[in-house]
DNA sequence: ATTTTATTTAATTAGTTGTTTAATTAATAT
DNA sequence: ATATTAATTAAACAACTAATTAAATAAAAT
């Protein structure tokens, strides 16, 4: 496995007595793994099943396979970690937000289905966001209310006010509490997943979300149109 | 303050150097404070702020000014004091849901008003519930599924579907997803409190609060009403 | 008097975590 | 060839705290 003689799996009787140890200094050959994106992937993972505090760098690097000193080669602290995870699978939805509101198709129905296409891909995401975000005490509350909040979901009330404007909105709606709905409906399904699978049957795997989407589609439509 | 002649409080140039430890023994004369019930509120306080695990006994000790043991003495670990806070704050909502069950009326808006009037009452509850429930790693999930799940929202799809029976709903609606819903409305806008207030402007105190509700309701008379 | 209740004290018990520096090896640039 | 830079591990550092229980004490209740 490494040409070093004397690192290596020690086995006997088929089991592994102690594992192997990868060797210092810079591998052999061309890279075989982004290991810097799988830290971020696996943190990902762990910040948001378990929790920031709850995760320490130990077990990222033990998961990823790599000394813990990588954490910070890469990423500078465990904080600006969580940063770059947040920002990874958010930009992508700030930028597609930012393409909506110039297209200016029906903005509910638009952030709907993108908020419940960003949650397909980063299955965490809502989890990780509400505990580092939302709750009190979040790591990430500053940076979140700094730099990607105006561009998500701060920027649908002045969208949904110009729908009203423009007659298509029920006018004794406030357009930031209807904005507001229109995020509970998606983001809190997502949060409470385990719960609600367990609790009301309501499944989000392929066709469960496309019939969740349909529903709060429905339910808006009904709710905010004019 | 105390009979106790060596404890008191060691005081210099009106500076405090060592502060007064109670005397050791049942405190003298009637009991002037409930002290029980004073560290669950604390613990509902601190729990919700900071989590469960974030939260040490001694902070909640300190706080109420008895000794750490006294939790013990009252609820015998930590863990029961969780369910005890969690308990004292859902039963009674527990039992105003059975109450509209039977009454049956609209059980949409019922709900509504119900939990808000709860969240009003108990300020710290959605939060405390979305960490130690509702997020993965919970620590009361598996008892708030056994014992208060069926009685809080898991009694709402069945609600609906009567509704939906005797014509009052629309009929393509699949009651749990509309179940969802209302509890996504409800729940969610109390979880996301603080980043709410700043960055969409929307507010919960009495004239906000009676605001949102009347909009939820709106919502969900256009939405799911037949 | 005895028992029960409310309370504090003290002891137990052990590991974890983020981070930094130094050492090591390989790849790349000069 | 040589020097530098990149990728990696090893090891040390420093700071920290928490839940629970047994025992002691004092007052209240019986």
């Amino acid at each position: 496995m490494w040409e070093n003689p004397n690192v290596g799996r020690i086995i006997a009787g088929g089991f592994v007595l102690a594992t192997a140890r990868k060797p210092k200094g810079r591998p052999a050959g061309p890279a075989t793994a982004d290991i810097r994106q799988e830290i971020q992937d696996t943190a990902e993972i762990l910040f948001a099943r378990q929790g920031y505090a709850a995760t320490s760098l130990r077990e990222i690097a033990d998961q990823v396979g790599v000394n813990p000193a990588m954490v910070h080669y890469y990423f500078g602290s465990k904080l600006e970690l969580l940063r770059h995870v947040l920002e990874q699978s958010l930009e992508p939805l700030a930028q597609a937000i930012a393409k909506l509101r110039v297209e200016e198709h029906a903005p509910a129905a638009g952030f709907t289905s993108l908020l419940l296409l960003t949650f397909s891909e980063h299955p965490g995401l809502p989890a990780l966001v509400a505990r580092e975000v939302m709750l009190p005490g979040g790591v990430m509350q500053d940076h979140f209310l700094e730099y990607l909040a105006p561009r998500l979901g701060g920027s649908l009330p002045a969208m949904l006010q110009k729908e009203q404007r423009e007659g298509r909105m029920k006018n004794d709606l406030d357009p930031s509490v209807a904005a507001l709905c229109v995020l509970s409906l998606c983001i809190f399904p997502f949060i409470a997943r385990e719960l609600v699978e367990k609790t009301l049957g309501v499944h989000f795997d392929p066709p469960g979300l496309q019939k969740l989407e349909k529903q709060i589609g429905s339910l808006l439509q009904g709710g905010l149109t004019a």
